[in-house]
DNA sequence: GACGGGTTCTTGCTTCGTCAAGCAAATACC
DNA sequence: GGTATTTGCTTGACGAAGCAAGAACCCGTC
């Protein structure tokens, strides 16, 4: 719809969650990427890639697996896998049930860099975010803001779903 | 701290939040980017600076003061208002009480550009935001986003701020 | 008046991530 | 089997944004 008939404008509160939301979405990624990035040396993405490999049965997944779980491109993600394999956090082996794929694997080194930096990235996650947050009804606003993002309101709830 | 003594890790609900909010920081902004970009040809960026200055009294603001609005480094600050200058958009003068400042000023074609964007920057708003929010408590949810990007719970919420 | 220290913005360089195009393997169809 | 299409990933070219260094300027002191 190129030129929409003009929807009603926002009130003052959608204005105020807007407003907030915006922030959000601007800085809080800077926030944890820079302290990972000072603490850590490691890039919030970087840190992403070896979280999901580490939470798979075998620490594979093919490379778009990887690039959907981390709403990255998959060129975007060759690239970042290419960066940890010559960190040598990640190998990449080619599928043998399909010649074209490729796995990503977290080695050993891989695995306890991540352990490495996990202390410190749930500290800034708990001192960015979860310390403001006081009592607030977390379940609620966790199905408001996954709303947001298209995931409907149940995906997985209550047990152990892969992340 | 660079290797901090293993705070409590994250609870369930805490974990759904923060999944939520991962996916929220990564595709919110590329949503609402593509969708002006697509129906606009104009990205999320600049359609910022546009706003931020049309809502200034004489439609001006310091380049550093547009940084701070935009959560942008100055530097990035100054290569998106030389290519809304070169749009036509907005226009650089030397700040006449402090020779080093530069104001950037909205032109007339920037503030028609500006409306010609705003419903269909609206729609897509409305669509992938609140359209998903139901009946939820507006203010709530406002203040609980608020306080995660470390902006006290009050700030100005009555009445007309600056935004 | 000019010197030094602190602003304010700009510029050079680098990094990250995207899109478009390419290559190779797999699959479908004849 | 042999050709055509699709799929999975990589590569090339590029844009956006950041940092660090530079340039232009203000201001207080001598």
């Amino acid at each position: 719809m190129p030129t929409a008939p003009a929807p009603k404008p926002l009130s003052q509160e959608e204005q105020a969650v807007m407003r907030a939301l915006g922030r959000i979405m601007r800085m809080l990624p800077r926030m944890l990427d820079a302290d990972l990035e000072r603490d850590q040396r490691m890039s919030l993405s970087e840190y992403q890639v070896l979280r999901h490999l580490s939470e798979t049965p075998c620490r594979v997944m093919r490379m778009s697996e990887l690039a959907a779980a981390a709403d990255m491109s998959l060129s975007g993600m060759t690239r970042l896998v290419g960066r940890l394999e010559s960190l040598g956090f990640v190998e990449r082996i080619r599928c043998e049930a399909d010649g074209r794929g490729a796995n990503a694997v977290l080695t050993d080194a891989g695995l306890a860099r991540l352990r490495e930096a996990w202390p410190s990235h749930l500290a800034s996650v708990r001192r960015h975010i979860f310390d403001h947050l006081g009592d607030l009804d977390l379940p609620r606003l966790a199905a408001a803001l996954a709303a947001m993002t298209g995931d409907g309101p149940s995906a997985c709830d209550g047990a152990g779903c892969d992340e």
